[in-house]
DNA sequence: TTCCTGACTTCGC
DNA sequence: AGCGAAGCCAGGA
């Protein structure tokens, strides 16, 4: 890959994450499906820990297909994702997103570009 | 160059 | 239901 693409990947990421609505989750596997990975959705977490240091990429709304919290070790403190998404209304319990089914965001069924 | 690792997912037992 | 292994792609050593 070139990369002129890879940086073009970096953004569609960013993009789709920042496109996350308040008070929802999305999920890794979800954003690699939309953006047309088989399995990228690895590469999308990596993609993720390079935006940590951006401030305006949501990055504790994405979890994984289980709704669990596996960044969390990336946002300096163990509980700040956690809080992060209480914030937002979204229950948190050990590490879980309750609800998850319901706060989901599928990006490829409710972002139509 | 090869080998290992990882904010994942899926399949098999 | 829960656990282990394989598949996956990109970077670093």
């Amino acid at each position: 890959m070139k990369q002129h693409e890879k940086h073009s990947f970096f953004n569609d990421v960013y993009a789709v994450v920042r496109c996350i609505p308040h008070g929802r989750v999305s999920t890794y596997g979800a954003i690699a499906h939309y953006l047309g990975l088989r399995s990228g959705a690895r590469m999308v977490g990596w993609a993720l820990n390079h935006a940590a240091a951006l401030p305006d990429i949501p990055a504790h709304r994405v979890v994984n297909r289980r709704g669990e919290l596996t960044g969390k070790r990336y946002f300096g403190s163990p509980d700040r994702m956690a809080e992060l998404l209480r914030q937002e209304g979204i229950q948190v319990e050990n590490d879980r997103v309750q609800n998850f089914d319901i706060v989901f965001w599928d990006p490829s069924q409710e972002l139509s570009l």
